[in-house]
RNA sequence: GCCGGAGUGGCGGAAUGGCAGACGCAGCAGCCUCAAAAGCUGCCGAGGGCAACCUCAUGGGGGUUCAAGUCCCUUCUCCGGCACCA
């Protein structure tokens, strides 16, 4: 008989909730805890990533719990976003009914699941409560001007019909919808992240507790490069051409430059040469073709010479200006200098078009200096050759001493060069905060007075689909007097990307009520920064970047007094299913809910941390999920052997070990996310009390259910309670393992020879090795292996094992 | 190309430089049963041997060490990020 999962779970559901057993306020003299997963959508169901998410937090937070601290443990909505639009599109509703009704089926799905949250502290972003906050945000970035507004070339997604911010196209697509993102020229909101880039690259450092990869992945998106901007002047003109370079080292054997097609000047400069028809018509082929052909790797790079000319600032040689498709003008200065010697497109290009080479770096591999017979670039290291004074410098430090001449005599600037670009935050949607904004003729951009906040969102829109922003068709909304003048005006149709709520989300959870402010200073000061934030990788970038810039910013406002919001971060692994991700298009999703009223929520839970450790991907079996219920049945009929037992049972030593070296396990095992192992070893004691189920095994009956406890929170009380505790399990202290058990006064030694286990003797654990070796050498095996041979070596690793080297 | 991560049985996966494969899944055998299910017990990397046991084995090749899945060098493959980025 399987035990009664479906009347044991709703029943402890209902007693946590009513018995208010997860909500936490301040208290001095309590350790606090900040346990957080990523918030979710609210679609209305839960799937199988949002289980593993949260199973992870939960289990880790109930053993916080247990081991004395004060967990805040909250959950909310990232309410708003377009699918509630389409939604209400296809269902003729409202974007908030609708977002309403899913979040009321989603907390149910959550309650199914056992977690351990603190209602209480419930945020939807959706909600005026929380937006207004957004809004508060945004007038203060704007009054330092860190939100202005700029007309440029955006990403446009034509199946969202919005714009999109560069973290949110993911291989030139949407991230949402993965149609192509077109480019568009629009008057759009920005956020200045680029102010903070130093801050938020450098402060990487200070996270110990992040994932290499996702560090890894911020820093790349930042992009920093360092180098050098050196100033060609041109031939004959007193105009001068800047190239940005990261190898100044080699800029004695720069041979000619080249500027990309759009180059501003590369009009004026061909002006009346002979060679101006075949510029153009080149920059005109060039531009009829798509840039992503133009930037993939294996087209051939083309160019022509321009007939102009120019001086290497170093040594005043007269180089060749050419044009080329592979210099683009978005990065740098739009022009390189080419020093086809040492980099290996340079190389090519020169090779092709004949161009003059000169090595400025001796590497160790190079025998000649002859650049006739160089078949590649040689980009490594070396010393420096036909570089003037800085002839016989490592390349390396010469790198620093060019830049600072340079500099020196003006004819460069040192400069770093970055990727990261602003954040484009204006949507042309209708389910998003509204941008607290109002265009007056006389005034320009007037920010809505803090007063006045909110700017509601009407409620009586129409959705028609056919495109537009939605809230530019309603009259009442748009038209205002104006705050300053009061003459007629027009208020903001854009709404806020919703990546903008959820930067800052984790700090409304400390006060989620507070009406002075997004939150109160001596609440995040309590609780604030997470102790541990767990969530998916797809967010390496996007949400974690834009949420430490948020932080960095209000620390700049003195509302908080740290630098990064999130001390450790867990990225949880897909949850694969054939091994492919579980999608609706491939129809190989698993329903937790088929799952919950299969096992129970308890069986889904086990599996689901059993299964991998938490940071790599799983792939979903429902083998594995009958192997968990059938460890929880086994569990369960351990009660069979705790109740009504004769009395007089003896205590087994041997057991007793088991179960505080279980205890010593489990407990260093959570502390570092090894679910997986932590469970593998609460398996091998269930197993040792089935041996032993003739002698009293309640101490290792009640390790086994505290030790479950925080993954199997349902099964676990009800065992508790069966146990004659009156109190919830979670009043209960994490048990303590004692030395004595986990300490040997005996232990089987291992003999290897040459390195090879050969035996196995049973020794008292502080014999002494002079004692040992005798044992040892008096061993019948050992004494067959070292026949006639000599010992040349005999290593004893005290506790461990014997090695002899023969 | 640069950066980050990973390669261990049929499968998921264990192993502070010290007995490779814990635990689970699948498989095989037995017990229980009229029978089945459930449960319980045992076996379960490959090759050799009646057996005791031996040999090989952690992507490949080197190395350090008494001892390497683990450290170093090199190489291959896969996954992720960035990229004609100067």
């Amino acid at each position: 008989m399987a035990y009664p999962f479906s009347e044991i779970e709703p029943k402890w559901q209902k007693y946590w909730l009513e018995h208010k057993l997860f909500n936490v306020e301040p208290k001095t003299g309590h350790k606090k805890y900040y346990v957080l997963e990523m918030f979710p959508y609210p679609s209305g169901k839960i799937h199988m990533g949002h289980v593993r998410n949260y199973t992870i937090g939960d289990a880790y937070s109930r053993y916080k719990w247990l081991e004395g601290y004060k967990v805040m443990h909250p959950m909310g909505f990232d309410a708003f976003g377009q699918p509630a639009e389409n939604a209400a599109i296809k269902n003729n509703t409202k974007p908030d009914i609708w977002t309403h009704k899913c979040i009321e089926w989603m907390k149910k799905e959550l309650e199914r699941m056992g977690y351990s949250y603190d209602w209480d502290r419930e945020v939807s972003t959706c909600d005026d409560s929380y937006y207004k906050w957004n809004q508060w945000i945004f007038l203060k970035m704007f009054e330092q001007g860190l939100a202005y507004k700029k007309g440029s070339n955006v990403n446009w997604c034509p199946s969202c019909e919005t714009t999109l911010a560069n973290e949110e196209v993911i291989d030139g697509g949407c991230w949402r919808c993965h149609t192509k993102v077109e480019q568009k020229d629009l008057e759009q909101w920005f956020l200045k992240i680029t102010e903070y880039r130093d801050r938020l690259l450098e402060d990487l450092q200070q996270l110990k507790d992040w994932p290499e990869r996702v560090k890894a992945m911020q820093s790349n998106w930042i992009g920093r490069s360092r180098g050098v901007e050196i100033y060609f002047r041109l031939k004959d003109s007193d105009k001068t051409i800047p190239v940005f370079t990261t190898r100044a080292d080699t800029i004695f054997g720069a041979t000619y430059i080249v500027l990309a097609p759009e180059h501003p000047l590369v009009k004026e400069i061909i002006k009346g040469k002979a060679e101006e028809k075949e510029v153009l018509s080149f920059i005109d082929k060039v531009s009829a073709e798509n840039k992503t052909v133009r930037s993939s790797e294996d087209v051939k790079k083309e160019g022509v010479f321009t007939g102009c000319y120019c001086v290497n600032p170093v040594n005043n040689e007269t180089i060749p200006i050419w044009i080329a498709d592979y210099v683009l003008m978005e990065y740098g200065t739009g022009a390189i200098m080419a020093v086809p010697t040492h980099d290996q497109r340079d190389f090519l290009f020169a090779e092709e078009h004949n161009l003059p080479m000169r090595i400025v770096i001796h590497g160790p591999g190079i025998k000649t200096m002859d650049p006739e017979y160089l078949n590649a670039a040689y980009e490594g290291n070396g010393l420096q050759v036909n570089s003037g004074q800085f002839n016989g410098l490592f390349n390396e430090e010469a790198k620093i001493k060019i830049a600072e001449w340079m500099e020196e005599e003006k004819i460069g600037k040192i400069q770093t060069h970055w990727r990261l670009r602003d954040w484009l935050i204006s949507r042309q949607r209708y389910w998003g905060t509204p941008i607290p904004i109002i265009y007056c003729q006389k005034c320009g951009i007037v920010a809505v007075p803090y007063e006045e906040l909110p700017v509601k969102l009407p409620e009586d829109v129409s959705f028609t689909g056919e495109g537009g922003s939605p809230l530019g068709k309603v009259k009442e909304f748009v038209n205002v007097p104006c705050p300053k003048c009061k003459s007629p005006a027009r208020r903001e149709t854009d709404t806020m990307a919703t990546f903008f709520d959820s930067s800052w989300y984790f700090l409304r959870f400390s006060s989620p009520r507070f009406n002075n402010g997004p939150f109160d200073k001596e609440a995040a000061k309590y609780w604030m920064p997470v102790d541990q934030y767990i969530g998916g990788i797809e967010h390496a970038i996007l949400h974690l970047l834009y949420s430490r810039f948020f932080t960095k910013f209000f620390k700049d406002l003195n509302m908080i007094d740290f630098d990064e919001p999130f001390k450790k971060l867990l990225t949880q692994g897909m949850v694969l299913k054939d091994g492919e991700v579980m999608s609706k298009s491939r129809g190989n999703i698993v329903d937790p809910d088929s799952i919950i009223k299969n096992y129970g929520a308890d069986t889904l839970r086990l599996y689901i941390l059993f299964a991998a450790p938490p940071e790599v991907e799983m792939e979903w079996s429902e083998r594995g999920i009958e192997g968990a219920f059938r460890f929880l049945n086994r569990v369960w009929r351990l009660l069979e052997y705790c109740k009504d037992q004769p009395q007089g049972k003896i205590v087994s030593f041997e057991l007793r070990k088991k179960t505080h070296r279980t205890i010593k396990e489990v407990s260093e095992d959570l502390e570092n996310f090894k679910f997986n192992t932590a469970i593998s070893s609460v398996m091998e004691l269930v197993n040792a009390i089935y041996q032993n189920v003739d002698k009293d095994v309640s101490e290792a009956v009640r390790a086994v259910i505290l030790l479950l406890s925080p993954f199997v929170p349902h099964l676990m009380e009800e065992m508790w309670q069966e146990l004659g505790n009156k109190e919830s399990i979670l009043k209960a202290e994490w048990p303590q393992y004692e030395d004595k058990f986990i300490r040997e006064s005996v232990i089987v030694m291992p003999i290897q020879i040459n390195g090879k286990l050969r035996s196995k003797i049973e020794v008292p654990i502080d014999i002494s090795e002079q004692k040992l070796r005798e044992f040892v050498l008096d061993d019948d095996k050992v004494k067959s292996w070292i026949q006639g041979q000599v010992v040349r070596n005999f290593i004893v690793v005290p506790k461990k094992l014997v090695n002899i080297v023969i």
